[in-house]
DNA sequence: GAAGTGGTGTGAAACGTTACAAATCGCTTC
DNA sequence: GAAGCGATTTGTAACGTTTCACACCACTTC
């Protein structure tokens, strides 16, 4: 563990002043060809690197965002992440992760505390609906986009994907296949877009269509138990089903099995994300594709733009979903008229 | 986007010196208690909240410690991410997360890209074999501790699972069931522990097991295509099949089903790792359970108390998996002698 | 009354870097 | 030969913090 290179040390060893040695290592153009080969020399025997902290310190500028999530453990999420730093570390950013465990008072601390990091720029899926960091956000000294879940009152950039036409792409998949019970397995309704698809779907069934609530859990366990309850308690089973994501619809095709239920015989399944196990499964399952990384390049890219001071090319981005139809969903049994 | 409030401030405000408001924030005992809360209020009023860049460059301790890994969209390493970064949090300390990608090139440069950060430790997954940075590694002048592919060559802290025993409670199992044709669906060896588990493979099954190859990919696809190939070939079908992990073990479940063999009657699979999907896939998936969070914060815990320079409690510490029997292995339909 | 003592407060010097203005040189231009 | 120029190099002052040694005060202690 031996002591850092500094400039200073470059500097005497290559015989010339320190800002020289800075002046060449950032590119400057007015250097003897002579002079820059000595330092560059010096550089390479002494093994310099420049101290960002310290350049940081000086330009204001640290070449590092923030990034907050809520989960980091899940899959969507992962995604993300991959694809910030990707790009991020393509314009010489580093990216400082953070979770926000689904809390609000989690996440205010998070965003307070990579705040005081002086990065240049922050990134943020906010957890629930009930946390107000709006009004945080907005006050912040640093650019910031909001990504995915986008609280209403919210005015400053952000990118996210238009929850409406997921639910129309899902729903109208199961109509057209002749389905017209139908029911929505809901996630804990405290989360934006959640919320903004449940009344995207009663609005679009009409009082027809009804909700499987959920506990807390939004994952493989919530989608089972649901279907589990909802199976125990023997009412009439809706033929069709939209979940509120792919896990959910993947632990609820786990209940159905469980009780001989066939998919998509007995009853359809819609998902949400197009997670990549969705493809492997069997039988495959239907769902309405996120563009995720389109998503998440977009956020971090306008971002990056918004901390350069160019113009981004739009303060809000809304993506279009896809829907993919796989082996899950099918004709009803018996046609309903 | 208010300028940023400094300690100069702080004091004027308060008509302290900059060292009593220094002082105040980092609890220094002798402060006379009227003073203090003159220098409280000024803090509170003003929004002081400490620039860690500034303090990071005075004190040589900056708070955050790099991770790199080889994918960050895994399921797999998303859940090492969550755990790091959580412990790392509650420790006051930061975490730069760095995808290398698989490509030990981009691996060295984000080794360098993150220390030239002066982070206080680094915690690497190693992407390949081949990459050398073993070496880079030992002339870190910061703690490294290296987690889960740990080179052979490698000196330094390090946290494992035990490769030898994942194997021989896979393939024991299979055995126990009765199964004697056993196959090996084998990612791509230049990962260290890939190859360390194909040795122990061998060496256990003693000739009687085969390898089945897949291309690079070491996901769903790589596992779907390298069982389509075989399908296709026409060769002999073992009856229990050991995958290199359960993606891999899920891409070939759905190979199967596609050709109609069923799991477990005609073909039984073991994965590596548990991953969530597991549980609720039909069949679900027998596996060998690593214990990741184990391992990721045995990993994180070794870092900070080297960064502490306390002892730690092992310079390398070697987990113990776990098989966890499901639906998807059974008794091989007809006993060969 | 001189010499400690322990509680408070402070100014100056770093940490490694970059921005800026100024200095030096050899050359051309009038 | 004075002035002006462009190319090259440099010293100095920041950036916001912490560290250090010292200064000051009101006591006690001999």
């Amino acid at each position: 563990m031996a002591r850092r290179v500094t400039l200073r040390d470059v500097a005497d060893r290559a015989q010339v002043s320190v800002t020289t040695v800075s002046n060449v290592v950032r590119g400057w153009p007015y250097i003897a060809a002579e002079t820059r080969s000595r330092v560059e020399d010096a550089i390479e025997v002494l093994g310099y690197s420049p101290h960002s902290i310290a350049q940081g310190l000086r330009t204001g500028r640290t070449q590092a965002i923030g990034l907050v999530v809520p989960d980091l453990a899940s899959q969507y999420f992962a995604v993300m992440v991959e694809t910030v730093e990707t790009v991020a570390q393509q314009r010489g950013y580093n990216v400082f992760v953070v979770n926000s465990r689904n809390s609000p008072e989690l996440e205010i601390q998070a965003v307070e505390q990579v705040t005081s990091r002086w990065v240049d720029g922050l990134l943020i899926v906010q957890s629930t609906r009930s946390a107000n960091t709006s009004k945080h956000l907005s006050r912040m000294p640093i650019p910031v986009v909001a990504m995915e879940r986008v609280p209403q009152d919210y005015q400053g950039a952000s990118c996210m994907i238009d929850n409406q036409a997921i639910v129309r792409m899902a729903v109208g998949h199961l109509r057209d296949l002749g389905h017209r019970a139908i029911a929505m397995l809901v996630a804990p309704r405290d989360i934006t877009v959640v919320e903004a698809r449940v009344q995207a779907f009663l609005s679009l069934t009409q009082g027809h269509g009804t909700l499987i609530p959920t506990a807390d859990d939004f994952g493989l366990h919530g989608g089972y138990t649901a279907v589990k309850r909802l199976l125990d308690s023997g009412s009439a089973l809706p033929t069709g089903i939209f979940a509120s994501n792919d896990l959910m619809a993947l632990g609820a095709m786990r209940a159905f099995s469980e009780h001989g239920i066939r998919v998509p015989k007995d009853v359809s399944i819609v998902g949400v994300d197009d997670i990549p196990y969705c493809a492997y499964l069997t039988p495959s399952l239907t769902t309405v594709r996120q563009p995720l990384e389109l998503l998440a390049s977009a956020g971090i890219t306008m971002l990056l733009s918004l901390i350069d001071e160019k113009p981004p090319g739009a303060q809000q981005i809304v993506l279009l979903p896809e829907l993919i139809v796989r082996e899950s969903t099918g004709a009803p049994r018996k046609s309903k008229r």
